[in-house]
DNA sequence: TTAATAGTGTCTCTGAGACACTATGTG
DNA sequence: CACATAGTGTCTCAGAGACACTATTAA
């Protein structure tokens, strides 16, 4: 093997749905003016002794510091110019974590910006990430990235349980339909959105109710 | 960047549908003792100046001398033991071409096996190469690889238009609904069929009839 | 009691499978 | 004319959206 080698990178998209927006954790670059954009998806080098599972498990765990989240991958970017400092093709994977768990991460040089795009459905595009209503310039190809994962995000929602991976441990059927009317970006009835997820038979009542707030407590679900 | 660096390989699954089998083209391993079988899906590192996409060209040109077919990601496969000789990540890519593009390819060396899956659907499994009744032994994780190819053609044939790349420029809807039962593996009833094809607006009649080899001949069809 | 949300019953529309039927070209 | 396949009309059933309704709890 003397042939030069691309370089093998995952970047991870870190998805949460949080004051009703979907929202992905972006990291500062600091080498802004090369790689086209101040913020970017956390990402790392796949090690000679990893998988990429276990380099998308690494990434969660150093820049986020929580490892164990669901992680799927997604798929390769391997344009030749997507890095300008090197070759380097991209194995992307998307990840789930529900909001309550990415409390605190908002310094500095993290940020859960909200995610924009302007297609609706599945018709697919890029997206933009957006933090107090002005957008955050992305580096290298993330923009086009975000935007396939939201087009799978959109996709997975009504064949996999999916999105009850952005729910907390107990969760009421208005939070679930909060979090998937985010990913979808349009809202949904509330007699059909029930049906179809009792019936798919992937939760299941506790029998407990929410903390009484205010009004009629709901009934609180479990993920099967 | 002194770190040891994985190899990235594409390995391709061209698939096609012949006999009203779905069937897989197969190279001959010369080192079968080593890697565990004695066919696997063609495949090439990926060079320093290629996307994977032009990889997966290369490969169909060099093997198979047919450019040009169309071509999409699968998924990576990266477990440390896949390869015994050397560490290697493979971006697995879907190759589809209708038969007739393929014929004269089955010398000594290459082959078009049979797929055989024994589970319903898209559960999802591996999957077994076949020629002439006999199971062919497949080299590293292509059983895998195999199986999850069926998975993603089951799973993208009725919300995409894919099903038509492996027909001839033009067809009857008999030889459509052929190709997509020996996809799914099961039966489908002929206006059902008819329906969903022609109300999905991917194909267009041609006013032209079949060669007349027996009986009433169809209307020939091309994709829109 | 009232307000506000939780949760449900019912209608309708659409898409797909089942089935039986008609249509047409060849020998 | 007979045959085998091409192509269609219709019934039924399941899933999902729309809408209006009832139920429940806190203040």
């Amino acid at each position: 093997m003397t042939y030069p080698r691309p370089a093998l990178a995952v970047d991870l998209a870190l998805m949460t749905v949080r004051d009703g927006a979907l929202r992905v954790l972006l990291v500062r670059r600091p080498d802004a003016d090369t790689v086209g954009g101040d913020w970017a998806l956390p990402g790392a080098y796949v090690r000679i002794d990893e998988t990429l599972a276990d380099t998308a498990q690494r990434i969660l765990r150093d820049k986020v510091g929580l490892p164990g989240a669901y992680a799927e991958q997604l798929a390769s970017y391997s344009a030749l110019d997507r890095d300008p400092r090197e070759r380097v093709i991209s194995m992307t994977h998307l990840a789930l974590l529900p909001a309550q768990q990415l409390a605190g991460l908002s310094d500095a040089d993290h940020r859960l910006a909200q995610v924009h795009v302007d297609w609706p459905g599945e018709t697919g595009g890029p997206a933009q990430a957006m933090a107090g209503g002005t957008p955050l310039p992305l580096a290298f190809d993330h923009a086009a990235i975000l935007g396939d994962v939201v087009k799978r995000l959109r996709g997975k929602l009504d064949y996999t349980a999916i999105g009850l991976e952005l729910l907390p441990a107990q969760f009421t059927l208005r939070q679930a339909q909060d979090i998937y009317q985010a990913i979808l970006g349009r809202a949904l009835t509330k007699p059909a959105f029930r049906r179809k997820l009792l019936d798919r038979d992937i939760i299941q009542p506790t029998g407990q109710r929410e903390a009484a707030s205010a009004f009629r407590p709901a009934e609180l679900y479990t993920r099967k």
